[in-house]
DNA sequence: AAAACGATCTACT
DNA sequence: GTAGATCGTTTTG
């Protein structure tokens, strides 16, 4: 079957993988690969920018102030997808540590890897450079809503986050940053260019 | 039921 | 760099 040569060429990231601190998973997130298969067609990206929200003394998480209707699959357990509306666009957050421990990391920005007419087509944006530079950018190119709100990202199968095939390897790191703060700026002049494995770049 | 509030984006200067 | 759009969600009455 075809899907089960995308889940080889796209292998989904362990349950393990999100178990633990939010930080740390978010640190190991970058430079991986979210993959996304519709009826129209296969989209892979590679995670260039990404931010922690704490289960802690993070007045900015949407879990700050206890479990809504809204935020409830941050409190559910890790490897889950968050999805939520913020001015009337769709963000991804891939949801960490134990139930009951509300972290989770929002995908700020995708490379574009796989898929990029489709991309074009989706966001009606030619320019490669934005169609995935953004949180609410990068949901629409990959045709992401609120059915993914819980979906389960450790499955392989029509919405996960890989470990990137070793086609997408450029050598040149992004200078992207891991935040955990509040406020956070998106990049304006993400480098479109993949790096992995490692994620030697972090933090400030 | 109504109002207020954004983990944003686009266009424009 | 910033004003304005825009609508789902939460908060308030």
């Amino acid at each position: 079957m075809k899907r089960d040569a995308d889940r080889r060429t796209f292998p989904p990231l362990s349950r393990d993988f999100y178990d633990r601190n939010v930080v740390a998973v978010a640190r190991a997130l970058l430079g991986k690969c979210l993959v996304r298969i519709s009826d129209d067609g296969l989209t892979a990206g590679g995670i260039v920018e990404v931010e922690a929200y704490l289960p802690q003394g993070d007045p900015a998480s949407h879990a700050h102030r206890g479990p809504t209707r809204r935020n409830a699959s941050m409190f559910g357990p890790p490897g889950h997808a968050y999805v939520y509306a913020i001015h009337s666009r769709w963000c991804l957050n891939a949801v960490t540590q134990p139930a009951g421990i509300a972290s989770a990391v929002l995908i700020r920005a995708l490379e574009p890897l796989h898929g990029i007419a489709l991309m074009q087509r989706r966001r009606q944006v030619d320019n490669v450079r934005d169609l995935a530079r953004g949180p609410a950018r990068l949901c629409e190119a990959f045709a992401i809503d609120r059915a993914f709100d819980g979906w389960d990202l450790t499955r392989g199968e029509v919405l996960w986050i890989a470990d990137p095939p070793a086609s997408a390897v450029s050598g040149q790191a992004p200078q992207i940053a891991v935040s955990t703060r509040i406020g956070v700026t998106a990049a304006r002049d993400l480098p479109l260019r993949f790096f992995l494995p490692a994620n030697p770049f972090v933090s400030k």
